[in-house]
Order: C-alpha cells, then structure tokens, then sequence
RNA sequence: CGCGGAGUAGAGCAGUGGUAGCUCAUUGGGCUCAUUACCCAAGCGUCGCGGGUUCGAAUCCCGCCUCCGCAACCA
C-alpha cells in the first residue's frame, strides 16, 4: 500500500477507430488520465503515458462494408481525427500508437506464440454460423430473424429489443444475415480458448485480498465475475481484419479483438522507447488503467490473466475506472450523432481547450454516472474560470502595472494577516496531493481553485486600492504575496489546465516551476519586470449557448426523421383471400390489467372476446398504464396460436398501430359495440 | 428473484457510527483594483421509501422503489 515506486506506466483505454472521441470518453478516461500524468511528470518523476487506436474487430469491418471501402481506410480517418484532437487539446501522451502497427502484430503473435507454445490455451471446435454470400462467419449479433415470442421481425440472434427476451440464432424464425441477408448455415470451426477459470484462484487473492482500495464500482464488478465463476474466453476468430493467428493451419483466423487490443499498451510502449522492458516488467513500476466501466472486466479480469499466463509482466497497481457521461440528460450514443465531438469542439470553440478540461473535470462521473448540459458548461466558466480564476490573475496583474509600472515590488514586514494567508496557500499542497494520489480530480481540481479564491480574498481583505494612499509601503508587500500566489496559480492548475498555466506563465514572464515550489512565497523576485496582462478566459454569451442547443435539437430531429424513413416498411407479398379470411379478429374489451413482474415491457391483460374471456400477455407495458387500459375495446387477433410468456399462456393478440417514433396507439372502434363483434 | 454501481439543499457533488458539508445559483450586506467580476453573511435538507441494530445511523443490517452499466465489443 505505502510502497514506493520508482517509475510510472500510465495507460488510457484505447479508442475504437470507428468513429471519433466525445466528451464521454473524455471525462471517463483522458482528462483523469492527463492529469494524473502530467502530475507526475510535473514532481519530476519517472512516468510514461501510453495509448493508441483500436483498429481491429468486426464492427470496423461491418463499417467498411457499409461505405464499400477497405477497413484500413475507416482506421486511419478516425485514428487521424482522434490523433490530432487529442494533440489539440493538450493530452500528452508520450506516444499515441496504434494496433495497426507492423510493432502490434508481432508483439501480438509473439504473446500469443508464447502461450501456445506452453499449452496455456484448449483447442475447440464448434458450429458457428456462417454467411455463404459473404463469405464471413457471423457473430449472434448479425443475425437477424423474426422473434419467436412476440412476432418482432427485427429480433438479433441473441436478443429481441421489443419484448427483451434472450434468445438464440437457432430460435429465430427465418434468420438471414444482416451482412448480405443471405441465410445463414452452419459451419464447423476451431478455435483457441484462455482457461479464465484456471487463474480464478490467483485473480482472487490479488484483487480481493491484495487491492480492496480499488474503487467500490471496480471491486465490485471483479468480485462479481470472480463469484459467478469464470469460463474459457475465445481468443481467436474467423476474420479478415486483425493479427493473424501465427500458428500453421489457422488460415483466415484472426486474434480476437479483445486479446489483441490490451497488448496494443505493450506495443505502444515498445515503440516510444527499447527500454520498454523496465516499465513492463520490473516490480518497482506502477501500471495504472485508465478505463471507463464497461471496461472493467478486460482491465481487472482477462488482462492481468494474459499476462500471468505469459509471466513475466507486472500487473496493474489500480484501475480507478469512472462511470458513463450523459448529456443533456441523455445517453451519449455514438450511433444516434448524439454527442458533442472532441474534433468539432475544438473548432467551434478555438482556444476554449482549458475550458472543456476543466468542466469535464469539474463534473467527471468519478462515483456514479453524471450529465453534461451546455447551460452548466456556460456557468462554470462564466461563474468559476473567468470570475474567480482569470479575475485574480487579471487583479493583481491590473494593480501590479498601475503602481509599478510592471515591475515585482519588494516584500517588507509581513502581518499576522499575510503570515495566515501564506499558510493557507501552504496548506493546498498535501490536500492536491493526496486527492490526485487518490484519484479524487474533482476535489483535486476544487484545491486548485481554492489557490485563485485564496487570492482574491486576499485582495478584498487588505484592500492595496485603498491602502495606497496612506500607506504605499504596505501595498508593496501585498501586491508582492498577490502576484506569488498568482505565480503558484500555474503550479496548482498545470495538470488540469495547460494552456492557461503556460499563459500565466507568460503574463509573469517566468519559466515554468516545478510542483516541489507549490506554496512557496518566492517565485518571483522583487524588481522582476512582468509581461503583458491580458484576459485568460472570457465570458460565453446565451447566443453560443443557445446555438450547441440547436445544433442538438437537430440532430434529434434529423434521428426522428431518418427513423420515420425507416420505418415505413415496404408492401409485405400478396396473400390469398382464404388467408386473410383464416384470421379472426374480434372486438374485444379489457376486463383487466396488470404489470407482470420482473418485466420492463410486459402487461397481463384480461380481455372478454365475446366469445370467452382469456388472458393475453402483450408487450406494451411502456407505452400504457394497466389503469389505462381497464375498460377499452381493442381489437383481437383471437385464434393466433396460444404462446406462454413469462409463464403466462397468452391466447390471442391484441392489434396497434405504431408510428414513427416507436409509440403504440390502440386500434378501437370509433363507437362501443358489443365484444365479440367480427372484423373483417 | 442474473450481477455490479448510484439515489444527500434549486443544480452538480463530498461525506462509512458522534452538531449534515462544498461549488454554483438565490437573498441581504460590503468593496469599487478587476471581465458587473471579488469578499462577508443568510436562507434553502423528512440524506430514495419502510423496518431493524445502537446511547447515537446519511453511514451498519434486512426488505422495497427508481436510474445507469455489465452479461450482449460505444468511456
């Protein structure tokens, strides 16, 4: 726990190249992470910061497809754009690498030779499904058919969305593929599997005996897995795009995607320095993931037993994983263009870099999930960077230039009053350490305010507006304490806000201090002659505001649009009167309803068809109200053929409309007429 | 009953057994060097709900509700 390490690896999660990075991936993962490292860098220590793209996977190949352009053309628009937005916003990874690399794959195949040369996979062979027109073999995912339940025509192979049941490929009516629609056969296939359940043991004592100070969301996923039992993982797949699998015999196999992209920490590091070895392997190294939470099992799990397996590696001394980042109230959805994008930000709002650091930091899901909206992005740097942080600066610069022409006047004989504040500014220094140590940034980040607040109190107490007439020696003094508590402003805020302690640094005209100097009351020297004041941030009027929120609104409306568009479904085949005929529809009225429990979407309805009264179990539970419901006439499909849900035999179907948006509506007559009543 | 996390002032969050706190917003006062910013003070809470343990519970235990995530390749 108290153990003194000599160096630091820093790892950030590495992000998929099939689209770019938002403010989520910024708040969970890259903001903590760049203020952990350039913490560390800034107390001088022996720290390296790796990351890169994940390149491989099936769903960059499914986009690639999609576009009708290579794989390889999806991976290096997105690693470009990524690349240079993080460049941009000042994250500073010592190398930003990718798993494209010629260094990923034999690093990969290597890893993976090793492990197979010892034995430490089982072979199986298995029946997967297979695309004969795509020639690819198909994830559950990409299988699509009609659910067996509720009649969903639009049900995955391992899930129905609208009546939440798991279901299998084989239980789909009519399956095809959703890469080429063909039907999908089945085909035999081996694969190499890592035991997980033989590292059950170690992984238990390291991470429940050995880190019980992992955050409480991380601990708590580990002991989850680790108490459910852990089951042989698939390390290979039947693939074009990805490391082929370096063993004889294994043509158009691939390294799963997940075993290859944490070795992409390993390869990045190779290819920052040769002496990669003393970060990955020697115990006196702090390994610490930086991850978001759906991250937790590869980084806690499946990583630290690859690399048992291998030997030879140190593990992870913390992965302080955060939760998920909302916004506007929303979850960020890469699919939906609901986001706001790194890339745009950058451009929308040049030299505002500090600014989005500071209110991702300032708001990071480090406890539970947590929501962005551009009106608390507005007040937090109204209310919080320009009024408190860049109006102290502009203070005590603005007086310095009035009373002495620029130049850092001498201290004289401090008063009880000085001697306090200097000591309050002293104490931030263990309080910023400890809470960056402990991975609080938000807490770290308010310590580095409190520098500016101490500040401007500072001001306000002893007034030098004032004092200046009656006692201008006095003022020397004061001003000298303001402008070393401005110069400690760009210690304290550096990890957080780069360009503006670099622009502070500026104004001052001083180089940059290292963190031992936090608190320190002689940074700079009487007669120093200062730089030119100038404002570090500015206020952001409604109208920019206003302007994210449209943009937002459209790509909502844009999302309703295209969905409409969709969901007209075109003319189903003609069928035969006699079929239509063999349909009986009744109108019916609902006697009751209730929730049936334990279920999201389904309602028990008890409907009197004129015929008999019967339960029907129907999926609309979000949509209506059992109290709603009670009293209606609907329209039943009487004779479909009986299925039991949830243990409950439903005898019917009751007939919606549904528009574009997903919304049900019932179809009823448009006066009461007795159940019973035959539709046709 | 699949598993994990979260629920505390208008908003965002700290707080793991001992007088409920921080930032912002609100209200009042002070200051007028400063980007109408700053400083001081006040008001604002059945700590999700219901039980229990305890001299004492936001905190520990039991049950329930709600939100999120994982299982199911978006941080």
């Amino acid at each position: 726990m108290t153990k003194q390490f000599k160096r630091y690896l820093v790892t950030s999660a590495l992000p998929y190249a099939n689209g770019p990075v938002h403010i989520g991936h910024l708040a969970g993962v890259y903001i903590p992470s760049d203020i952990y490292t350039r913490y560390l860098r800034l107390k001088g220590c022996d720290v390296i910061s790796v990351c890169g793209s994940d390149e491989h996977g099936v769903p960059i190949t499914m986009k690639a497809r999609k576009e009708g352009v290579s794989p390889q053309e999806i991976v290096d628009r997105y690693h470009n754009i990524i690349r240079k937005a993080f460049r941009d916003l000042g994250m500073s990874f010592d190398i930003y690498s990718r798993t494209s690399s010629a260094t990923h794959a034999a690093t990969a195949s290597e890893f993976f030779r090793k492990l197979y040369n010892e034995g430490k996979f089982i072979e199986q062979t298995t029946m997967q499904y297979y695309d004969e027109e795509a020639q690819t073999f198909l994830a559950d995912r990409y299988i699509v058919g009609t659910c067996p339940h509720c009649q969903n025509e639009k049900a995955y192979g391992d899930q129905c969305e609208q009546c939440g049941s798991t279901l299998s490929p084989e239980e789909l009516i009519n399956p095809h593929s959703a890469v080429s629609g063909a039907v999908p056969v089945k085909r035999e296939t081996t694969h190499w599997y890592l035991p997980l359940d033989q590292y059950e043991g170690f992984l238990r004592k390291w991470i429940l005996e050995g880190h019980k100070e992992w955050k409480s969301n991380v601990y708590g996923q580990c002991k989850s897995w680790l108490d459910l039992g852990l089951q042989p993982r698939a390390v290979s797949r039947d693939l074009d795009w990805g490391i082929p699998v370096p063993v004889e015999g294994a043509e158009g196999k691939v390294l799963y995607v997940w075993f290859d992209a944490p070795i992409g920490y390993i390869s990045a590091t190779k290819d920052l320095t040769p002496d990669w070895e003393r970060y990955w392997k020697d115990k006196d190294t702090k390994m610490v993931h930086f991850i978001g939470k759906d991250n937790i099992v590869f980084h806690c799990i499946v990583f630290p037993a690859m690399l048992e397996a291998h030997g030879g590696y140190i593990l992870p001394e913390n992965v302080p994983a955060n939760e998920f980042l909302n916004l506007e109230g929303e979850k960020i959805s890469t699919s939906r263009n609901w986001a706001v994008w790194l890339h745009e930000y950058l451009e929308e709002f040049p030299g505002k870099e500090d600014v989005l650091r500071y209110v991702l930091c300032a708001n990071a899901p480090e406890t539970k999930d947590n929501d962005f909206t551009w009106k608390d992005f507005q007040a937090r740097n109204n209310n919080e960077l320009v009024a408190v942080l860049g109006n102290f600066v502009n203070r005590a610069l603005m007086l310095t230039q009035k009373y002495y022409e620029g130049v850092v006047p001498p201290r004289g004989e401090m008063i009880e009053y000085d001697r306090q504040t200097v000591a309050d500014l002293a104490a931030v220094k263990g309080s910023l350490e400890a809470n960056i140590e402990n991975y609080h940034f938000r807490e770290a980040l308010k310590d580095a305010m409190t520098v500016a607040r101490i500040g401007n109190k500072y001001l306000a107490d002893t007034e030098p507006w004032k004092v200046i007439k009656s006692d201008p020696e006095r003022v020397k003094t004061i001003l000298n304490i303001a402008l070393q508590i401005t110069a400690n402003v760009t210690i304290a805020i550096e990890p957080f806000m780069p360009f503006s302690a670099e622009k502070i640094l500026r104004m001052l005209d001083i180089q940059p201090l290292g963190w031992e100097r936090l608190g320190a009351t002689d940074l700079l020297d009487a007669g120093h002659r200062i730089g030119t004041p100038s404002l570090l941030f500015e206020k952001i009027e409604d109208d920019v505001i206003q302007a994210q929120l449209d943009k937002l609104a459209a790509t909502k409306a844009a999302n309703a649009a295209e969905e409409t568009v969709q969901s007209i479904d075109p003319q189903k085949d003609s069928i035969s009167f006699d079929d239509f005929q063999k349909m009986d529809v009744r109108v019916s009225t609902i006697l009751a309803a209730e929730k049936v429990v334990k279920t999201k979407k389904l309602l028990k309805l008890t409907v009197d068809t004129g015929i008999d009264t019967r339960e029907i179990v129907s999926g609309i539970a979000e949509h209506f109200t059992p109290e709603e419901l009670v009293g209606q006439q609907v329209l039943v499909l009487v004779n479909l053929e009986p299925r039991e849900m949830k243990g409950i035999l439903s005898r019917g179907m009751i007939l919606m409309g549904e528009d574009a948006s997903g919304k049900l509506v019932l179809l009823k007559p448009d006066s009461r007429v007795n159940s019973g009543a035959v539709v046709g």
